[in-house]
This record gives C-alpha cells, structure tokens and sequence, in this order.
RNA sequence: GCCGGUGUGGCGAAAUGGCAGACGCACAGGACUUAAAAUCCUGGGACCUUAAAAAGUCGUGUGGGUUCGAGUCCCACCACCGGCACCA
C-alpha cells in the first residue's frame, strides 16, 4: 500500500496517552469500602478524593461488561474490537455522566489448542497460555480501552479456579428441591422429606426412603443402609456421576456436552461424534429449565436469543399416558410390574387415532415385550440403529426404519389392540422413549405408516374442509373419537386435550405433563488443561466405589505435574498418568476428569466485582453495589437521592452469537444456583445483552485464512492508527449488523480525524514538528512543538456556532443512548465540518466537542484537551471526568424554517417562513407560492392539511 | 420444515407516518503544486428533455391495502442471512 501522507501523529499520541493512563491507574474503578486516593480523577470529580466511602455515598454503578476472550495463538481478529469498542465507548460516556463504572477484561484461557501444543511440543500449556495472554494483552492496549486492569482475571490462575472449584462443590453439595424450586443445601435433604410426609410419599421410588419408612432395613447392617443413603444422597445432588451414553469424539478424545454437538459433529474442530456409554459427572440443569424459560421474560435481550434459549429449553405440554401391554403376562420379565408402557405425547386429543405405538430401541422394555419370532430382528435392528453415529442418524433422516416387535398394546380410550413397533426416530432421551403413533396428524408417523402399510386413521378435520387430513398436523376439529366412556368429536384441538386429559386423569390413565428438550449438562473432560474435580473416590468394605467431596480449605486443587499430556495407553484420561498424584496415602483416588471450558466462564464476571478477595469469589458489600441490589446516589446530585432504578445484574453484556445457547445459558444456571444459595442478590446475571454483527471480508464472504481475506488489527493500527480504527468499526453501520470491513472506509474516518486536528493546530508548526521528526523518529518530546492554531481564542462563542455545538451535544448524546454509534460519528463530522470553516473558533465550543470526542477517539481528544489548557487559566479536569455537556434546546430555535408545500401529496416547493408562524398565515404564504400557483391554476383547493411548523398539503381536484 | 432477522444509489449506510439517500467511500471536475501526495472547493438516484439549465416522470425486494401523505402501518408473496431440526 503506498504510504500517504500521516494526517496526525497519532504513532506519538497513542503510546503517549495510554501509558498516562496506565500509569495514573485512570480507569481504576472503586469498590465501596475502598479508599479512593487523593489525586485521583474519580475522586476529584465526586469530590470523594482522598475517602473512603460505601455503597450510599458512591455514585451509581454502571457495569458494563465484554465477552473475555480465548487467547489464542492467532491474536486479536477484528472481530474483537468490536464488541470491545462499543462497550468502551459506553464506558467513557458513563463515567462523564458521572457513574461508577466497572469496566473490567480478563482471560478464557482454559483449552484444547494450549494443550495440543504441548502433546505436540511438551511445552507446558501454561507457558504457551502465558505468551498468548500477553500477546492479547499488549494488543487489547493499544487500542486504549479504558478497563480496569486492576481486576484482570484468568480462568487458569489457581487464585481464581479455586472458586470456580468451590462453586463445584456448591453444586455438588446442593440438591433441587422440588417444593421450594431452588438448589438447596443437601443436608437439609432429609430434614425436607422427614418434615414433609407428602413429599416423601412423591419420592417413594427410592429404595432408601421406603426403606425407612416401611422398616426394610431391619435386617442390612449399618454398613448397607449407609451405602444405600449414599447412593440415594448422590442421585440428588446438582453435580452427580451417570454412565448413562455420552457424546464421545475420538478425534478430540473427549466427551462433550450437547451443547457443543452440532449436526452430530464436534463444536470444535468439526470431527465425528459418536454415542457411546461412560461414567460422567453431570450439572442438573435440567431441574432449572423452567426458571430459566420464564426468567428470559425479565431481561433486556434480543428476540432472536432469547428464541435460541427458548428453543434449546424446548419446553412442551402434553401428557403422559399409560397403554396396557395386551397378552399374556406371565412370559414378561418380573421388571414390569404394572404392565404398561408409558407414552408422552402433545397431542391427547388425537388419542383415538393412534393406529401403534413406537419405542425407541433402547427402551429398557423392548427385550421383555419382544415375541419369540421378532426376536432377532429385533435383535438386528437394535445393533443397526447402535451403530450409527449421530450424524448418520441425522442425515439418513430421511428414510425411516423400524422392525415389530410382535407385541400389543391396548388403546386406553377404546380398547383397540395396537402393534408396537420399535424405531430411531423414536429418541431414548426424551419424553419416555415411547410414542403413541397417530399417522394421520404427524408426519413422521404418517412417513413411518406408508412405509410400513400401517392403518392411518383420521381423528382432525382440518378447520379449511379443501385440507387434505392425511398428515394434517394443525389445530382442527376432533373426529371419529368415540369410546364407551368418552366422546371428543365436535370439540375443537384445544378443547378436545382438555377433555382428554381430565378423563385420562379422573381414570388414573395419565396426567397433564411439560417436557424440556434440555438435558442435564455432561460436565467432564478427558484433558489436561483445565479445572480438576475436587473429588475423591473411595471404597467401602464391601468395596463399593464411592465420590467424596474435599473439604474447601484444601482448595485449590492444582493439576499434577505431567511429562507427557496424552491420555494414557487404556484410554484414560491425561491426569491419570500422574500417578503419585492420583493415589492418595489412604488408598482413596482422586478424580482424573478436568472441568470443560464453559467453568471458568460461568462465573468471571463475578470476580471482577472484587478480583484480589481471597477469603470469597467476592466480598458482600462489593457484589450487593456492582450488581445493582445496594444503590449510589444519582450522578451530578449532590442531595442523596437514590437511584431507585439501578439495574440489577450486568447493566450491559455485549458480545457474539455464537455463545446463545453454551456460555449464556450456563452462566445463567450457576448465576441461579449462586442466587439460591445466597451468594449473589440477583436471580439473573446480565440485565442487557447485545450481540455484535460478524464482519466480513472486503469481498463479503467471512473472514478466513483460506479466502486470504483476513484484516489483521495491527496493520490498520501502523497504517492509521487506534482511534481511526475504533472510529471505523463503529462507522461501519449498526453494531448488530453484519457488515464487510473496507480499509478505503478507515481511510474516510481517518481523515475526519485529521480534520479535527487541523481544527486545533496551527499548520506552521506542524511542519516544524515533521522536519524535526525527521532527524529524531518517535521522540514524543516533539509533540511540544506543535502549536494551537490561532485560531482558537478564549471568546463567547456566536449563537451560530453554539447552534452548531448543541446539534452535535443533543445528537451523539442520544445515540449512545440507543447504541448508535455510526450516526453519533456522523453528527461530529458534521460539526467539524463546519467548524473547520470558522475564524474565530471558541475554546469553550472545542471543549465541549473534545468530550463528545474522547469516548470515541479518546489519545486525539486527550492531546488536544491537554493543548488547549495552556489557552487560559482556567484549570481543567482531567478529560475522561470531565462532564458530559448539557444540551440547550434554547439555542437550536430558528427564527425562520422551511417548509415543504405539497399539492395532491407531492412536493411542489419550499418556503421560507417565520419559525413562529401560526397555521393560517403559514396556509396563506402556502398558497401564495409562485410555484404552487402554478399547480393550482384551474383548479378548486378541495382541502388543505397544515401540519404545524413542518409542512403543507393542498388537496385540489 | 419451524423460528428469528434483513431487503433503500456504484458501495457502507441515514431517515418520531411529513422535503428519501444525512454522514462516509468510490467517482468526476476545479484550486494549490514543476509534478505528485496531502489539503481545500464543486458535483451527483434513475429517466426524459437540453448546448446548459429550468420544468417534468419514475424511484426504498414484488403485488395489494389504509392515509391528505407510506422506506416507515396492515395483508399476501419473493430473495438473502442466522439459528434449530425425527424433541412426539
């Protein structure tokens, strides 16, 4: 690229500033209870310099919050700066508003790529996460984001995974009491049920309860009926073990959770995944799926991700219904007791239709229920359907497959004798793994019912009688659904379920039922780098395996030291290999699982509250005020008013789409177990949530090594500079949008700025400063030799350029407001325009522009800012505090306007009329238009539309 | 298939139901310069006329509707982007 002229120096300017910054700890934001030092900026602003004050004499907070980034080997993409821009911008407007902002940045720095490098190299990931960090770091600075680096976390620092272990161990040591709906601490477990005698009956399932109640125990010894409380103590926790089958990805040797499955391939890498049974520990989610549904209607979120959550909770209402099993039941295994097969289905009203039933192959009923004869292919077809991947059973979609099983059962509502069958597309995981199949209004049924010549049976009119009923899956009208003791027909969808299900529950047949599509989160990693369990395994004396927690103070739990970070030959994983590390002197084993990523980032936002606590996550009064429960008073009030509408949680959280339904849903469910717990005062984490649009490459396609179309930051940063960069980003377009980059677009807010510098510096001097430069490169010294333009003189701005002023005030103001960051660019080129054409420029104009402009391109505005304090005696603040000026609505009233006159709804001419105006004189001046005489001549003025002080339309026929 | 979003100049975009295209890019012409770069000034939706202009016609994905007036509100459709997808 042919280097053109700099138009500023910002090479000098940037460094400058942002070292000023770090080294006056500028953007350090104050946790109550916390002396503020006597010459710090915050403190002078609020007059609280030299203080030490709490939560009701602080201003108020305002957190505003990025996605922490993974440090990888790559660096910082444009994409990054983004978020990272927008969110800083709001963070510099905030604090000249006058809040306390907490504006932190830290490290997702758990991985798989540091962790494959040292399998490759040996190099520890550690050292490999250390230089990635301090490659973002020195990256992320340069662009001189105003964060708080005082409270910097990482995910990888023993300091911080402490908690997140901790937190492990609230999970682990907590139980989602059905009653109450929220986690409770497991040792009030048995006090609940002991206190409750109804809700012990609800769990009588459970061999350890009935035990007790009904005095089986009499004969097992102590040692039984300890092992039989554990076991049932376990399948409660919100952290348990399951060998249920899992997601395994060879390729990646690990599980991974569902989240991170897409299309049956890995999240990470794309590479296959396949089911395959193994013991894991497990987060119960799933106990939290409707709080985490109707929570969703309190925050301040986008459609379309709270639709992704929605979906991925995939909430539905139906019932369950049981189906008798027809036959002889004295062949069945001893495992049915009641003879039924349990179905769920949304549909009750089209119970009369269902023609068979389908059960998934791994039911746990189909070898009991299998006919002699269907014996094998039954057999055969569960090792078919075994043996496909996820993806295989996604792409052969298409085609369905099943075999009889040669058993009956008997439909409820009319006794017909149905043949069950078993098929894929049937899942195990949800609902009961079992169907009621009404081919006539459900497609995959119907498909599975052509396929198979199986009886379709109408029981909807569809409401438009041209429908063809045959796999009409709408609301409708109930048909041919008469039995002995029920009749539906007649009766509308909604009806017809409500009709069904009271009778199916009034005859103890089934009952109203919602089922989630979430399942519980496999929360186990077979790695090196990331959190170990603190658990330990033990044995009993009859030499029953068993997981303990380890007490809190022996947090943290760090990683063994390895040689070599593969898992070991017999497939386990990596902290396996460390075995003086895995056995203990007592002969108990630790557990050699790691946590996945997604831990650290459940809760990181957290510790920014009070990063360097090390007897808590975080101190009490620090969380209550940061997270919005303990309020400051209002900003720019001296009276202690409070500000009785802080935002409880994260007041503005932006970041990518691509976490809608991994890290935001996680981060809600521990935020939820925290919150019950008590350790936070808010039931949700982030209040605002914003996503930025991807951008793209200057060719419109995304960004990608193999296009070669990949913008890399440090470029544009050598070329143009920071605050030409954060400009363009935010120039670009919405912050939503996606949008493809386009360096000639740098290049256009680059020269704004060189205007705006031009506006403030005296040409003559600049040349001075580049023949200097020229004999002593990057000598930031010679910035002193650039003058202010003459320009600019300590003199009561005209009502003209105040006008000017206001306009850009009340705009980008505004914007902010709604995040509109392009068109607030917009508004200060507009005035820069303007103001580059002024004689006489006003320092009172330019300093309030400065501020309009530091949040933006914040080492231009401060250079200048620190230039124009030589123009008076006045003492200025320091800029970042300085207030954000006040729009005067007085001085953008006209003495005259314009005003279009339309005829018939066209435009025909605009005219300049008295800005008090009333409407009859405005009519008549309409009127009296030349050129709308001209459209008027011949005809009659039918009606006449005055809108007052905008426009006129005459209506002629 | 279902859900969500977006369609405006050559391009990125802007417009509480009231002058469509602010601001910027690219482009063209001019000033400055030996020349270039940088800077400054001017121009511009399309069409039709014209030496040039004025005047005129059309114009915000398509088709309808509401309204004195629609990019904006309503109905139907089309295209593109994102997400989910055998969830009973």
């Amino acid at each position: 690229m042919a280097s053109s002229r700099r138009q500023y120096p910002f090479h000098l300017i940037e460094p400058k500033w942002q070292q000023t910054w770090d080294k006056q700890q500028t953007f350090r934001a104050f946790n109550p209870g916390e002396p503020i030092p006597e010459n710090h900026p915050f403190g002078i602003r609020h007059n609280l310099a030299g203080k030490m004050v709490h939560a009701d004499s602080l201003p108020p907070k305002f957190y505003i919050l990025d996605m922490f980034p993974y440090p990888s080997g790559a660096g910082l993409h444009v994409g990054h700066p983004e978020g990272y821009t927008a969110t800083d911008i709001l963070a510099r407007y905030r604090r000249a508003r006058g809040f306390n902002v907490l504006h932190p940045m830290g490290w997702d720095a758990f991985g798989l790529p540091a962790e494959q490098y040292a399998i490759k190299t040996g190099q520890h990931p550690r050292k490999t996460t250390e230089a990635n960090v301090a490659n973002f770091t020195k990256q992320i600075k340069s662009l001189g984001f105003s964060y708080d680096w005082s409270r910097e976390v990482n995910t990888t620092d023993p300091k911080y995974f402490k908690w997140t272990q901790w937190i492990f161990l609230k999970l682990y040591n907590s139980y989602f009491d059905p009653e109450w709906k929220k986690a409770t601490p497991i040792d009030l477990l048995e006090d609940a049920l002991s206190e409750n005698p109804q809700r012990k009956s609800e769990w009588k399932n459970n061999a350890y309860l009935t035990g007790t109640r009904d005095g089986l125990f009499e004969n097992s010894t102590p040692e039984e009926r300890e092992q039989i409380r554990r076991e049932f103590i376990s399948k409660c926790r919100l952290a348990y073990v399951s060998e249920a089958p899992v997601n395994w990805c060879p390729e990646l040797g690990t599980v991974l959770a569902n989240e991170e499955v897409i299309d049956g391939k890995s999240e990470v890498g794309g590479f296959p995944v396949i089911r395959k049974p193994m013991r894991q520990w497990m987060l119960r989610i799933t106990a939290f799926a409707e709080r985490l549904l109707n929570d969703l209607d309190t925050i301040d979120w986008t459609q379309s991700l709270k639709e992704m959550q929605r979906n991925w909770i995939g909430r539905s209402e139906g019932a369950e219904v049981d189906f008798e099993i027809a036959g002889d039941r004295s062949t069945v295994a001893k495992i049915l007791v009641d003879w039924k097969i349990r179905v769920f289905t949304t549909r009750p009203d089209t119970l009369f239709g269902a023609t068979y039933m389908v059960l998934a192959p791994e039911h746990r009923f189909v070898p009991h229920i299998t006919t002699a004869e269907q014996k094998k292919a039954v057999e055969d077809y569960k090792t078919f359907a075994a043996g496909k991947s996820d993806l295989e059973r996604t792409e052969l979609a298409k085609e369905k497959t099943g075999v009889f099983t040669g058993a009956y059962a008997i439909n409820p509502v009319n006794g017909e004798k149905i043949p069950i069958w078993i098929a894929d597309y049937v899942l195990a995981s949800y609902g009961t793994g079992a169907i009621m199949a009404v081919p006539a209004h459900d497609t995959r049924d119907f498909e599975f019912a052509q396929k198979f010549n199986l009886p379709i049976l109408q029981v909807v009119q569809p409401t438009d009688p041209k429908t063809n009923w045959q796999g009409y899956t709408d609301d409708g009208i109930a048909v041919n659904s008469v039995g002995s003791e029920v009749s539906l027909n007649d009766l509308a969808t909604a009806e017809a379920k409500k009709k069904i299900t009271d009778w199916l529950e009034a005859k103890g047949l089934g009952k109203r039922t919602i089922n989630y599509k979430l399942r519980d989160w496999l929360f186990s990693r077979q790695r090196y780098w990331g959190e170990p369990f603190p658990i330990i395994w033990k044995k009993d004396a009859a030499g029953n395996l068993y997981h303990e927690a380890l007490p809190e103070s022996e947090l943290p739990l760090l990683p063994p030291k390895l040689d070599d970070y593969k898992p070991t030959p017999d497939g386990q994983p990596p902290l396996a290999r460390a075995k003086d590390w895995v056995n203990l002197p007592d002969g108990s084993m630790r557990e050699t699982n790691t946590m996945p990523q997604w831990a650290g980032s459940c809760w990181y936002y957290l510790r920014y509250l009070d990063a360097q606590n090390s007897g808590a996550f975080a101190g009490k009064e620090a969380e209550q005020y940061w997270m919005g429960v303990a309020s400051g008073l209002r900003p720019d009030s001296t009276k202690s008013a409070r500000n009785a509408d802080a935002i409880p949680g994260v007041d503005l959280y932006v970041g990518g789409t691509e976490h809608a339904v991994l890290h935001l849903l996680y981060a809600r469910f521990w935020h939820k177990v925290l919150f019950d717990l008590g350790y936070v005062s808010t039931p949700e984490p982030f209040f605002k949530l914003v996503n930025q649009g991807l951008i793209l490459g200057e060719d419109g396609q995304k960004m990608s090594k193999s296009r070669g179309n990949v913008v890399n930051p440090d470029d544009v940063l050598v070329e143009y500079g920071a605050d030409a960069f954060r400009l363009y980003e935010m120039f670009m377009g919405p912050l939503q949008d996606t949008k493809p980059w386009n360096t000639k677009g740098v290049e256009g807010v680059y020269r704004f700025l060189g205007r705006v510098w031009r506006l403030f510096v005296e040409e003559a001097s600049e040349t001075e400063f580049e023949q200097a430069e020229t004999t002593a490169p990057e000598n930031r010294e010679l910035l002193n030799l650039i003058k202010l333009n003459a320009a600019i003189k300590d003199v009561a701005p005209t009502p003209a350029q105040l006008k000017s002023l206001h306009a850009c005030i009340k705009k980008v103001s505004e914007d902010l407001e709604t995040l509109s960051f392009n068109t607030a660019i917009s508004a200060m080129m507009v005035f820069s325009n303007d103001a580059i054409k002024w004689d006489v420029r006003p320092v009172s104009v330019l300093r309030d522009f400065l501020i309009l402009l530091q949040p933006f391109a914040p080492h231009l505005a401060e250079e200048l800012w620190q230039k124009l304090s030589g123009i008076n005696a006045q003492p200025s603040p320091a800029l970042p505090y300085a207030p954000w000026p006040k729009f005067n609505p007085a001085l953008l009233v006209e003495t005259e306007m314009e005003i279009p006159v339309q005829v018939n709804g066209k435009l025909r001419d605009v005219i300049k009329v008295p800005a008090d105006i009333d409407n009859a004189a405005l009519e008549a001046q309409a009127k009296a238009s030349e050129k709308v005489q001209h459209f008027l001549a011949g005809k009659t003025i039918k009606k006449v539309i005055v809108v007052p002080k905008k426009m006129v339309n005459l209506i002629v026929g």
